[in-house]
DNA sequence: CTGTGTGAAAGCTTTCACAGCT
DNA sequence: AGCTGTGAAAGCTTTCACACAG
């Protein structure tokens, strides 16, 4: 595709695996939880079952970020919190602007576990300008207008984009060059940014497809073979022969825990 | 972890790659957009730049469904939207509920591309009885106590959590008593479902978390290492050695473009 | 004894690179 | 000529299972 990416051997070190990384928050999360709880220690197999893992994944996550165990006994839940939160860099707080409040721009306004940990809404913009003024979560909205002035004056490196996928990709671009380096885009639509600007995207329709797939994988297994509902069913449009044969009933599928987000670091 | 899963050898046949699954939704959205353009046949060069991914994976992809292609020319747009639709089980409408109708639950009622591709919101449940009967997305909310009586008649298998933490288990449990075999979870927590029931998260916090992760690393590469930014450290409650040595200013990170969501099978 | 930390094995996923249709 | 389809190689991730610290 095009670039091409240096291809760098990976220059070793603290290198944590993108996996465990992704599992971090997880992990943070239940520690949270144990800890108001007042909870002193906790064993990986208990940590494990709260975060929804296996213990053995769990310790091997840790083993990346250090020893930070007692053998015989379990982790220190207060200690695990604060080295969890520094490796995530949530001991410093993150500015950060939405753009784009409608109802998701809202929800994620007004969400908390926004605020708790390490992330401030700096700003809520969008492009009506009668939306202008009007509080959202207690914070009044801006017009799109300031975009450029909000990210530079108060330093902002991350940016949610809620817009409609038709505006995503003129927002991204004008975040990106008023300094934003990170972005999660909840938009349905496939951004391009320069190298060096992180994208991590939410997709409703994309979780629920693949749900509808494991769905229909259940069905199929139930009554054997369905071959496909009765209905109207759109006629290839060429004459391409079918690979093989129908739709096969088969495969046991029922994979293991599996869990992996994404990053596309430009 | 308790249970222990049967550990399936994999009954092999037909089994698409989770990781391809997950982005079947992405190719089939470029694919339906190049639809609405009437564009005839497009290359796997072409349709990976659309979708975001490089034409190897899929290529790679597109393989496990069969040979769609034909060589020397490309895939032919409508052929293939149809494929995927069939294989995602998209060519049947799933009806789905939205327990929790918060800013987020609206959100997701009035999100367009729900309706679009094969999804119907068949009904807006909440608990609070000052919302019964208020219509969101023109469709009026019902109350909780009507659950189980919903799901049953609409034969709905997939629902989908708005509410709150704290409520998101207890709902979960009388979907999952009612029928439902597919979730999609927007609350923080972790669900624990019964065998043979999918739960896919969206998480919001934690993708900002990760975000953070990266931004931390950019910056501590340009600075070379910043050692961990003057304030308030709070002192390791224990007097656990450090691992080795200070948060090291290393590994120039730049992952691949990676991409793969996560299905937790119960 | 208990439960962590970790090499080594087993599975997945991605990337390469090229044979083979059209 | 051009572009798909695909074995084989290279990377990641997860799981095993056990030495060893407390």
């Amino acid at each position: 595709m095009a670039t091409g990416r240096t291809h760098r051997p990976a220059t070793r070190s603290r290198g944590i695996p993108e996996a465990t990384v992704a599992r971090l928050p997880l992990y943070l999360r239940a520690l949270t939880a144990l800890s108001e709880r007042s909870v002193p220690t906790v064993s990986s197999e208990e940590l494990a079952t709260a975060a929804g893992v296996n213990s053995a994944k769990l310790r091997k996550d840790f083993s990346y970020l250090g020893s930070y165990g007692t053998r015989g006994v379990g982790y220190d839940v207060e200690y695990l919190v604060y080295q969890i939160s520094r490796e995530l860099g949530l001991t410093q707080d993150w500015p950060v602007v939405i753009v784009g409040i409608g109802n998701l721009g809202a929800a994620l306004a007004n969400y908390g576990g926004f605020a708790s940990r390490g992330f401030r809404v700096a700003a809520l913009i969008d492009a009506d300008p009668g939306m202008a003024g009007k509080p959202v979560a207690g914070i009044p909205v801006q017009h799109t207008d300031e975009l450029e002035k909000i990210i530079t004056e108060n330093g902002v490196s991350i940016g949610v984009i809620a817009t409609p996928a038709g505006a995503a990709q003129q927002v991204c671009d004008r975040l990106v060059a008023a300094g934003i380096t990170s972005i999660l885009n909840f938009a349905p639509t496939v951004l391009t940014v320069p190298d060096g600007v992180d994208v991590r995207k939410v997709d409703l329709s994309i979780e629920l497809q693949i749900l509808a797939f494991h769905e229909q994988r259940k069905a199929g297994e139930e009554v054997a073979a369905p071959e496909e509902a009765a209905g109207a069913v759109p006629p290839p449009p060429v004459a391409h022969r079918a690979p093989s044969a129908g739709p096969g009933a088969d495969s046991g599928r029922q994979g293991p825990d599996g869990d992996v987000p994404a990053v596309m670091p430009a």
